[in-house]
DNA sequence: GTGTTTGCAAACTTTTTGCAAACAC
DNA sequence: GTGTTTGCAAAAAGTTTGCAAACAC
């Protein structure tokens, strides 16, 4: 059985943190974004319930080099990151689930989902390679 | 300009341990089994060379929920990972060029490659599972 | 000989956790 | 009232870095 879960003000502070950004910020960024909102709430609150918001399905995170970032879509769907300054996009790809049967076929694994990112050079980033 | 490299008897041990593991050790279990055969080498080091390698293109790394993952095989492919134990595996996906260029044209990155994960239960765990 | 790399240890970053008080239901 | 959640602070985990000595070329 799921935990029982309370709503508390700090979780849905984080909650709506998240929800409020398009570009996938860190746990850093939400706990920042949140305090400005609440001086009082700590790091370990907000770590805990992005875990939990996760856990519930409520947001997503996305595992890119550099670290996770967090994302307030819950649909399949993939990302761009840049390979310089790591920034984080949505990218257009249409999810085919039936990759995941045949990865569960051949793997053994019982696949629930995918996800795919692409690397590359964002276009700010590529301005400044090119002042150089 | 790239920096020059000098072939040490640490870096080839490194490499030889990625070399020698099919299942995407972290860089722990790298230093561990680094450590069997040579007792001095340092954590530092490890990791330093490491990253060279992986700079320099001998060597790659996969992105899980749980850390970094060192991979042997460095040509473009696909991965499973376990939701439970965190175990990561090759995966069976064709890889296809065009979505680069559809991701590059629609989200202005310069898009290299991209990177697809699949997430699901390990034979292992979905043993304990029904166990339960 | 020159410039890179190493081992060591400390520092840093990010995330998790124990606990008593506060809070949601 | 009961059981969850919070804030705090410490700890844990993972990775990076400064430096002098050692090494590769």
């Amino acid at each position: 059985m799921a935990v029982q879960r309370r709503n508390t003000h700090q979780r849905q502070l984080v909650l709506d943190a998240v929800i409020a950004r398009s570009d996938h910020p860190t746990a850093e960024e939400i706990y920042h974004d949140v305090r400005a909102h609440d001086e009082k709430i700590s790091r370990g609150t907000v770590y805990r319930n992005l875990n939990l918001l996760e856990e519930a399905g409520a947001i997503r995170s996305v595992h890119v080099p550099g670290g996770n970032r967090f994302d307030r879509r819950i649909e399949d769907h993939a990302h761009v990151t840049c390979l310089i300054c790591g920034s984080v996009q949505d990218a257009p790809l249409a999810y085919d689930d039936a990759v995941d049967a045949r990865a569960a076929a051949e793997t053994g694994y019982d696949v629930e989902s995918h996800s795919t990112v692409f690397y590359g050079i964002c276009p700010a980033c590529q301005r400044k390679q090119q002042t150089t």
